[in-house]
DNA sequence: AAGGATGGATTACATGTGTAAGCTTTAGGT
DNA sequence: ACCTAAAGCTTACACATGTAATCCATCCTT
């Protein structure tokens, strides 16, 4: 079975840039991310690379340089992250969790509205 | 204003004992990890000395050995934890995570019902 | 009073991560 | 057929983290 490998803050922003636009080039990746962060092309090369080194990212070659694609899927990634988080911080527990945001405030009316859309639209 | 400091996945298992704990001894934290952990003891006396040294913990004498108590409050930790996470696999949107979690069919029929208590509940 | 046990302080060390610069190879232009 | 710019590959370096072992000071025991 695939293991789908942990993928860091920075790597992240890399691989939904990946997720929407592949195959990409590295180019193309580090023009994106020029918009929303500080990072030097150089070191967007850097979390490219480390990203192919754990197998969430695959390519082929283009001409002079590569198109990256993605080995691994966003929802797989999305799973290991909450469960990670969800350990962490409460236990496992995603009703403590929901609880938690909901009672913390955090959901204003409309977002309650909607998520009881969620929920009833849900099956 | 205090500023709460990023906990580590093994120092989330360690302040957890302490928030529901407090005050308490090195070696009783210790003991209440062993059940759960394979950790040594020497690990654990590493991760308090890290917390206290990050200001999560604060600690008095109390005799040969130290009494710690949480200087920082679980809740702010938990929004910490909750940002960080909701920031990078959801590009901070809860309700991108809340319709995530109830698509993926990773809550059950109860919990939904348990749900929409919570919600209905609220105020 | 001396010595051992015990608790905290210091040191250790590999791996991951953020952040990048320098080196090498080769596709493409002239 | 060359040469060079640019793409990828290698190296860098500090800090965080997981996981401990060793050192040191002191209090209790004999």
């Amino acid at each position: 079975m695939p293991t789908t490998p942990q993928i860091s803050d920075a790597e992240w922003r890399v691989m939904k840039i990946i997720w929407a636009n592949s195959p990409i080039t590295a180019n193309e990746v580090i023009d994106k991310l020029q918009d929303n962060t500080n990072w030097k092309p150089k070191t967007i090369k850097t979390l490219i690379r480390r990203l192919v080194d754990k197998k969430a990212l695959g390519f082929h070659q283009e001409g002079k340089s590569y198109l990256y694609f993605p080995i691994v899927l966003e929802r797989d990634c999305i799973k290991v992250e909450s469960e990670i988080f969800l350990k962490k911080v409460f236990d496992g527990s995603l009703n403590l969790m929901l609880a938690n945001f909901i009672e913390e405030q955090r959901l204003s009316e409309e977002e309650i509205e909607e998520l009881k859309g969620i929920i009833d639209g849900r099956k």
